[in-house]
DNA sequence: AGCGAAGATTGATAAAAATCAAGACTTGCT
DNA sequence: AGCAAGTCTTGATTTTTATCAATCTTCGCT
């Protein structure tokens, strides 16, 4: 009962870019350890590796031993399980500064598969670093349960707004989350098959609904593969 | 654009039933405060409520503004959430032994409305508490950790299982979700109505695939509003 | 530049679920 | 016991989505 894509040799290649220097790092404001001391960091002793992941890479297993908890520095993650009746579905992916397999730190394990969808820039935080500091710091902690707290709210988002209504609902809901930090007019999107396992619809059921928002003018192409898109008219999308 | 529901005054009749005894709780184990020592309680100087909610009774709404984190003893709880087009989701439904509100501890507000589904009974552990032991007890840091991963792979199983595929497989996957913890051959449903806002289906969908079960002889109703049934096959709902 | 593979789009048709509508069963109330 | 309100069930029909199938695009490769 196995599907095609599992046959597919999973790509594992990641590079060691090297040690993390976090009290210099560019998106700690974002992250776990964004009001650090210089006493909490003097008891940081193992590395935090620096890794970089290519397109479709995966990052850890679901049910693996974990050996650390990831800050996710630059590209998109998703997130995978399988379920009972051997499909793939997608239930979050995450960007910078989201926090990945933050389940380990309770269980030793993740709780699902962790995959690159672009090339990905992550730090590797060994787990005994957490727990050591967790205890020690109450700065580390307040952010340990921010942390927490976001990424539980975001598996709720994702349910209530993406699985919920018309084909046209999730995939325009899609569009509007997938907007970029930097620029709310400009949308990244996924493969089709991707999209579909996020929304719980068939590919062709996707690009029926991105064509229709791009012929109703409401987004607009800006590349050749259907990936970028400039979100001219949030409101059309909303409302209804 | 208010739906009718909407329109009807929520009850919000609680009533206080005490101060609870964590030490002597009876489901101490399954909670957050399973295995703290004499030391540890020695340092809860807050009172911790019991309190009773009846059916359809408000525990908390969504963005107030939180005093405590639940425990639930016993009873069943939904978690709802309101989309942007102002559907209501039932995004979790919480039972004995589970935490509610641990959103709270983060942000000292809630991420959406908790609702007793059937008359309820739960502890209200006031934040200040859990804030004092989780830097000074190790372990009820360890088991709010537990508490977090639990929560989050709730989060994510409903998503994964209760949300995907066709309206037979989400309706059996409800089915075999809400088997009892002391009798797994019985399962406990609710209205379809909130079946509906489960799974992302219409009630009359919902009431017609647990017509079919029941033709089918996978289940046997108990009772004669539609809510026990006995599992007699739950193979059959997992098998095809 | 041409070829081939992978992914995206579009169309026709089938299947699934929503909608509209009627009737049946439960339960609480007087 | 009889009535009313609410919920559940079932049927007929429409709408939505899946499925099957055929191009069309893009992009890497030689």
């Amino acid at each position: 009962m196995k599907k095609v894509e599992s046959m597919i040799p999973i790509k594992t290649e990641s590079a060691w870019r090297g040690t993390s220097d976090c009290r210099n790092c560019g998106i700690r404001e974002m992250v776990l350890f964004a009001n650090l001391n210089e006493h909490d960091f003097a008891q940081i002793h193992a590395p935090i590796d620096d890794l970089e992941f290519s397109q479709g890479a995966m990052i850890y297993a679901e049910g693996s031993t974990a050996q650390g908890v990831f800050t996710l520095r630059s590209g998109i993650v998703k997130l995978v399980r399988s379920t009972v009746d051997g499909r793939q579905r997608i239930v979050r992916v995450l960007r910078s500064g989201d926090v990945i397999g933050l389940e380990a730190l309770a269980s030793a394990q993740y709780d699902s598969d962790a995959i690159a969808l672009t090339s990905t820039s992550v730090c590797r935080i060994p787990l005994g670093v957490i727990q050591k500091l967790s205890s020690g710091s109450p700065r580390l902690l307040a952010q340990l349960m921010l942390k927490w707290q976001q990424t539980l709210k975001d598996a709720d988002d994702w349910l209530a707004d993406l699985n919920f209504g018309t084909a046209r609902q999730r995939v325009g809901n899609l569009v509007l989350k997938m907007r970029t930090a930097e620029n709310s007019a400009i949308s990244m999107l996924f493969s089709r098959e991707d999209m579909g396992a996020m929304l719980d619809l068939k590919l062709e059921t996707v690009s029926r609904e991105i064509s229709r928002l791009v012929r109703e003018e409401t987004i607009e192409p800006l590349d050749k593969q259907g990936r970028i898109y400039r979100v001219c008219h949030p409101e059309r999308i909303t409302a209804h």
